[in-house]
DNA sequence: CGGTTATTTTGACAGTGTCAAGATCCGCAG
DNA sequence: CTGCGGATCTTGACACTGTCAAAATAACCG
C-alpha cells in the first residue's frame, strides 16, 4: 500500500505488521518483542526503528488495523435490520470477534496502549469512530423513545460497557467460563434489550 | 501475621507487600519491578525471592489483599438494604473503589495475573468468593421473580460484566471521559435495574 | 558452644527497548 | 554513466528487567 521500502528487504513495513500480527496471535502481547519480530522478518534488531518510531507506534499501527476491521463489521452489521435485532446481531458479532481474536482485542482495548504508551492520533480517531458509529445507530433507534434528561450517548456507553466487560471477563477467564459463553451472552443481550425497551429514570 | 522473618531486616515479608503497594499506586503495574522494590526496602535484588517464589507470587499476594478489601466492602454493602437499593449502592461503591484505586483494580482483574502468570489458589478462592457473595445476594433478591430457564447466576455475571466493563473503560480512558463518571454510572445502574425489574426472555 | 537452617548478598545470564555511528544501497541530478 | 544525498540496514552499546547458583551471614535449637 504505502510505497516505502523496496530497498534491501523489499517491503519491511508491511512484513513487520504482518509478522507482528501472527506473533501476537501466537504468543500474546507479552510475547511480542521487537527483537523476535526482527528475527522473524530476517533483519537486524534495530531495523524496525526506521519504520516505526518505537514499539508503541508499532502496536498502535497494529491496533489501528484491527479497529478498521471492527469498524467494518459494525457498519455492515448495523446498516441492515432497522429494528433491535440489528443491535442483537451486532452484540453477537462483537462477542464473536473478541473471543476469536482475544489477543487482538486485548491490544485494541488493553492498558498497554491506552495507559502505558500514548495512543497515536490515528488510532484514537479510528477507535472513536467505531464507537460513534454504534452510538449514532443507537440514537436513531431510540429517537423519541427516551425519557427527558436521558442522553442516548449514555445508553451507548453503558451498553458498550456491558459487552466490553463481558469480553474482558471471558478473555481473561474471570467469573465466566469459556463454556458459558452462549448463555451469558444471551443474558447480557437481554440486559441491554430490557434497558432499551423500558428505559427507566 | 506469619511468624517468619525477624532476622536481618525485621519483617521483610510485610515490608515488601506494603512497599509494593505504594510503588504500585505511584507508578502503576508496569513500573513495579522487583529491583526497585528491593531497593526501597533496603535489601539486595534477590532478597524478595525468599519470601515470594517469583514476581507473579508477589503480585498475587498483593491482589489477594485487595480482593479481601473488596469482599469486605461487598458484604457490608449488600448486607443491609434488602431491596434493590442495596444493589445500587453496591454498584456505586464498586465504581468508587475502582476509580479511586485504578492500579489495584488493574492488578486484581488485569491480564498480568489472569493470563500471563497463573493466579495463586489463594487468589482464585478469594476472587471467586467476592463474586459469589454478590451472586448469592442477587439470587435471594430475584427469587421467584425470574422467568423460567433464567438462571440468577447468569444475571449476576451479566450485571457484573456491565460494572466491570465500565470500570475498564473509565480507568483506561476509552470512550468514557473521567468527567462523565457520574452520568454514565447512573445510566449503567439504570441498565441493570431495568433488567432486574423487567427480566425479558 | 556448634551445627543446622533460614535469610541475605554477590555474580552472572538471557532477554528487553532504544540510542549512536557506521555501512550499504537505491534513485535521481548532473 | 557517475556521483551524491538520503533512505535503509547493521553493529555496538547501555540501562533495565526477572531469575538462578553459590557464597556469606545471622538466628535458632540442642
Amino acid at each position: 500500500m504505502i510505497q516505502t521500502a523496496r530497498y534491501h528487504h523489499g517491503d519491511l513495513h508491511a512484513t513487520l505488521l504482518q509478522e507482528a500480527n501472527t506473533l501476537l496471535n501466537e504468543q500474546g502481547i507479552e510475547g511480542l518483542s521487537l527483537r523476535k519480530l526482527a528475527e522473524r522478518a530476517g533483519v537486524s534488531r534495530t531495523a524496525p526503528y526506521h519504520h516505526f518510531r518505537d514499539k508503541n507506534a508499532l502496536l498502535c499501527a497494529l491496533a489501528t488495523q484491527a479497529f478498521r476491521q471492527l469498524d467494518e463489521m459494525i457498519n455492515s452489521q448495523l446498516q441492515e435490520a432497522g429494528s433491535q435485532e440489528g443491535i442483537q446481531n451486532f452484540v453477537r458479532e462483537y462477542l464473536r470477534f473478541a473471543t476469536e481474536n482475544p489477543e487482538q482485542y486485548e491490544l485494541m482495548f488493553g492498558r498497554t496502549i491506552w495507559k502505558g504508551g500514548e495512543p497515536t492520533d490515528e488510532l484514537k480517531t479510528i477507535a472513536y469512530r467505531s464507537f460513534r458509529h454504534y452510538a449514532e445507530r443507537l440514537a436513531t433507534l431510540l429517537a423519541g423513545r427516551l425519557p427527558a434528561r436521558t442522553d442516548s450517548l449514555r445508553v451507548a456507553q453503558a451498553s458498550w460497557a456491558t459487552v466490553h466487560g463481558l469480553c474482558r471477563l471471558l478473555i481473561d477467564g474471570i467469573y465466566v467460563n469459556r463454556e458459558d459463553i452462549e448463555t451469558v451472552s444471551e443474558q447480557s443481550i437481554a440486559l441491554i434489550m430490557a434497558a432499551l425497551s423500558q428505559p427507566s429514570s
